[in-house]
RNA sequence: GCGGGUGUGGCGGAAUUGGCAGACGCGCUAGAUUUAGGAUCUAGUGUCUUGCGACGUGGGGGUUCAAGUCCCUCCACCCGCACCA
């Protein structure tokens, strides 16, 4: 007979929910441990089961935590400002705020069917102006540290969506979001200074226990080289430039100069006989998108300019070029280039027949750039020098004469922030009609969204709100008019704190309560996709830093520990979506196969961080396990199992019990789950076998099953004659001295080949084993012709004997 | 191209410090039970071989008494970055 799920989890998830059971004491006396998820975005279409994956894990932790003694915070919330609702009350004419409240319902429910232990008091939404009032704050407090601030910078806008995008949104020159077309424009934008926090970012990597592929996406994200920046003079003119180079050490074989096609130096310094040749390729340019720019990069492009800088070193006329293999994005916009020792600089001067000079032996040039070690040569006091101390002495070298200076460079731009998008955070700033600007001040939070009937874009490049009354307001005491910001912040704003809020989320006066935070923070388990690699891990990271320096926080890092769950992939080893129709619903699996199954197929599928195929007879496999465990303990009439018997006499399940409890609980705490359920079903093999159980294993059993399927388990629990819900009840432990056995199986080898196999007492001395071994039957055997050379023993597991 | 990772049965995957390769699950085979079953229980299941045995962790080489594990080299796939000076 097989358990009845639907009745026995909507019968404990009513019981859950009905005594608080996972209510968290902010202020307990128990040492404490935060497990949290990746909030979710609700979307239309529901939970995915990809969703459950990363939420039974930390589902799974919190449980067991639970039951270890701990205080265990673990919270679920809403990421709801985005575009889709926006882009839904643009098509329908309805309100974003109705479609994302059915949305979380949704998603709430299908959370809720799948007997996660959330603490429901402390559910956030990113959306409820007593969320983002203090979304708004931490804005206000960016901007009075000149962390916030105003740029006209080019933008990637995207006219079918009607916004600018952050340069991480835009893949291949279209938008992350959809795939439109995405150009570049030049507009007043909100810019956040993370570059101020480029070197902490980079090296508190170090303090945190993060995947080392998602801390090197980091490093690489930030991208900090170090170098020198030198001053080039224009010959015959009285501008000057500088080039960040990161091998000053060859300035001596730098030939010509290469500015960036936007380089505003390259109008006032291009010649008038030049100046067509410019022109037409700057119009070129021009039109291409980043995407064809990037395409076409493998053949580089370039022209003359017709004039000339001046190396320092050497006062040899340098011919500068423009060319849009440097990027007016990074350092300068402007390259001293070194086609002797440098790969790019190498193929632009062969195609254009530029000089290439040798400054540092070892290569040949007739060939390829050369970019390794060596001795320089033709480069004067540099001459018999190896880079590391050359790059030392030129960068002395230029510092004493003032041309140049040691130099970090970042690949990380600043984050751009603000959105021309209804459905988001009103950036909390007003614009007078002096021009000048203030924040809104701290009482007047939130900053609510003003209801609109419709939600249109304004045309103008401005979000919707520009067209509402809202925009406009006067000064009470001076009089003075001005004009709200109409920007929003982007989706990644109420992301980057939520963790925060979570640990005291009804707090009026402040972000959280500081003493709250002193108690719960870092975060101890963080689980999600590795889709937020860099964007919202970094961008969570710069806010918390921030936040640490102003005193609101009480640590340099939020998360501790982080894990990214791996996908599931259709059954086909395909990405699962709507239009290859391989889309697995959790709504269908829980009503065809239970929640407890899924969670338990989802654990047992492979390791947590592995993208696994889905497959229902594995599925039915799961549900095949529980139904034994069952039926194992539970008979026909519902009641315990005679096989189940209150005894504590010497069982022959002493074994598998102990080191059932010992690979359980470590296997969890490692989050290697699959592993810790293959040992639970071992434990149920054994049990099939032996003729009795004795209660205590089962009951032991029953708390090592529950953390994985919660509804089946509190059943057991009561059906072995506890009234109390098991989510308390104290975690087993396990019996070093029950592991092991008086007797141990040696593996017998000759020439390292597996011959035969004995057993020994445990304790038996390694003289008495190697003889034992050599005068077994089957060794012998083997040996017969042969001299004996060596024999390897190591107690307890071989003996392998050398002989030929 | 650069950086990171992964390669183990028909499939998903296990294997402290180098020490019995293939735990557990799926699938498959046989038997029991059953009116019947795609239910349940029991046994088997890496490959080759009648057997003894031999071979076997992407390919090749090496270190070692002993290699999935360490070293060298090549190949394939996945992820990230992509002219970052």
């Amino acid at each position: 007979m097989s358990f009845n799920h639907q009745e026995i989890e909507k019968k404990w998830q009513d019981y859950w929910a009905r005594h608080k059971t996972f209510k968290t004491d902010t202020y307990a006396d128990k040492e404490k441990v935060y497990a949290l998820d990746m909030f979710p975005y609700p979307s239309g279409a529901g939970l995915h089961v990809g969703h459950p994956e990363g939420y039974t894990a930390t589902d799974i932790f919190s449980r067991m935590k639970r039951m270890q003694g701990y205080e265990v915070l673990h919270p679920m919330g809403w990421d709801a400002f985005g575009l889709p609702a926006e882009q839904y009350a643009l098509d329908t004419g309805n309100s974003p705020a109705a479609f994302t409240e059915e949305n979380i319902a949704t998603f709430k429910r299908q959370i809720k069917e799948l007997g996660f232990s959330y603490d429901w008091d402390r559910e956030i939404n990113t959306t409820d102006p007593n969320y983002y009032k203090w979304t708004q704050w931490i804005f206000t407090k960016l901007y009075e540290h000149g962390l916030a601030y105003m740029d006209e910078v080019a933008v990637n806008w995207c006219p079918a969506l009607g916004t600018v995008l952050a340069n991480e949104e835009v893949i291949d020159g279209k938008s992350e979001r959809g795939g439109h077309p995405v150009i570049r424009k030049p507009m007043k934008q909100w810019m956040l200074k993370i570059t101020a926090y480029a070197d902490r970012l980079l090296e508190d990597l170090e303090e945190v226990d993060w995947p080392e592929s998602i801390k090197e996406m980091q490093r690489n994200w930030i991208g900090r080289s170090e170098g020198a920046e030198i001053t080039f003079h224009v010959d015959d003119h009285s501008e000057q430039f500088t080039a960040f180079t990161t091998r000053p050490d060859t300035l001596f074989g730098a030939t010509y100069a290469v500015f960036a096609p936007e380089h505003p130096l390259v109008e006032k310094i291009v010649t008038t006989e030049q100046k067509e040749k410019v022109d037409a390729y700057l119009k070129e340019i021009e039109t291409k998108s980043d995407l064809e720019r990037t395409d076409l990069a493998k053949e580089k492009t370039g022209v003359f300019t017709g004039a000339y800088a001046i190396n320092p070193v050497n006062n040899e006329k340098m011919p500068i070029w423009i060319a849009d293999y440097v990027l007016m994005g990074y350092g300068s916009g402007a390259i001293m280039a070194v086609p002797g020792h440098d790969e790019r600089d190498f193929e632009f001067a062969r195609k254009f027949e530029l000089p290439i000079k040798e400054v540092v032996a070892g290569g040949d040039l007739s060939r390829e750039a050369y970019t390794d070690d060596g001795e320089h040569v033709n480069s004067d006091f540099l001459n018999g020098l190896y880079t590391d101390e050359a790059i030392v002495k030129m960068i002395e070298w230029l510092e004493e004469k003032g041309i140049g200076t040691r130099k970090v460079t970042y690949r990380l731009r600043d984050w751009l922030f603000s959105r021309q998008r209804y459905w988001g955070e009103p950036i909390p700033i007003i614009h007078w009609e002096d021009g000048s600007m203030s924040a809104v001040p701290e009482e007047e939070l939130p900053l609510e969204l003003p209801e609109m009937d419709e939600i249109k874009p304004s045309g103008t490049g401005e979000s919707p709100l520009a067209t509402s009354d809202w925009v406009h307001v006067t000064d009470p005491e001076t009089g003075m008019k001005g004009r709200r910001e109409t920007n929003t912040m982007p989706q990644w704003a109420g992301s980057c704190w939520y963790f925060l809020r979570f640990i005291d989320p009804n707090n009026p006066d402040k972000l959280a309560d500081p003493d709250a935070l002193k108690e719960w923070l870092p975060v101890d388990i963080y689980i999600g996709g590795a889709e937020h690699a860099v964007l919202h891990l970094l961008y969570a990271r710069f806010w918390h830093k921030f936040l640490y320096d102003i005193g609101a926080v009480p640590t340099k890092e939020p998360f501790m520990k982080l894990f990214n769950q791996g996908m599931i992939l259709g059954e086909g080893n395909e990405k699962m979506s709507k239009s290859k129709g391989n889309v697995v619903n959790p709504d269908d699996i829980i009503s065809t196969h239970g929640a407890d199954t899924l969670r338990l197929y989802e654990m047992f599928m492979g390791p947590l961080d592995a993208a696994v195929a889905w497959s229902t007879n594995g599925l039915d496999g799961a549900r095949r396990f529980l139904d034994r465990v069952w039926r194992l303990i539970v008979n026909e009439d519902n009641e315990l199992s005679d096989k189940i018997v209150d005894t504590h006499e010497a069982s022959q399940m002493d074994k598998v019990y102990h080191e059932t409890v010992k690979k359980v609980e470590e296997d969890f705490e490692n989050l290697h789950f699959n592993t810790g359920i293959s040992q639970l079903m071992v434990f149920i093999n054994e049990g099939y076998k032996a003729e009795t159980i004795p209660k205590k294993y089962i009951e032991g059993f029953v708390k090592l099953l529950s953390p994985v399927a919660p509804h089946l388990s509190e059943e057991m629990w009561q059906i072995l004659g506890h009234n109390n819900t098991i989510s308390y009840e104290k975690w087993p432990e396990y019996d070093e001295s029950k592991l092991i056995e008086d007797e141990v199986e040696i593996v017998l080898q000759v020439m390292g080949k597996v011959r035969a196999k004995m057993n020994v007492p445990k304790d038996i001395t390694k003289e008495e084993l190697e003889k034992q071994a050599l005068q077994h039957e089957k060794i012998q055997e083997f040996l017969e012709g042969k001299t004996v050379r060596k024999v390897i023993v190591v107690p307890g597991k071989l003996v392998n004997v050398v002989a030929n």
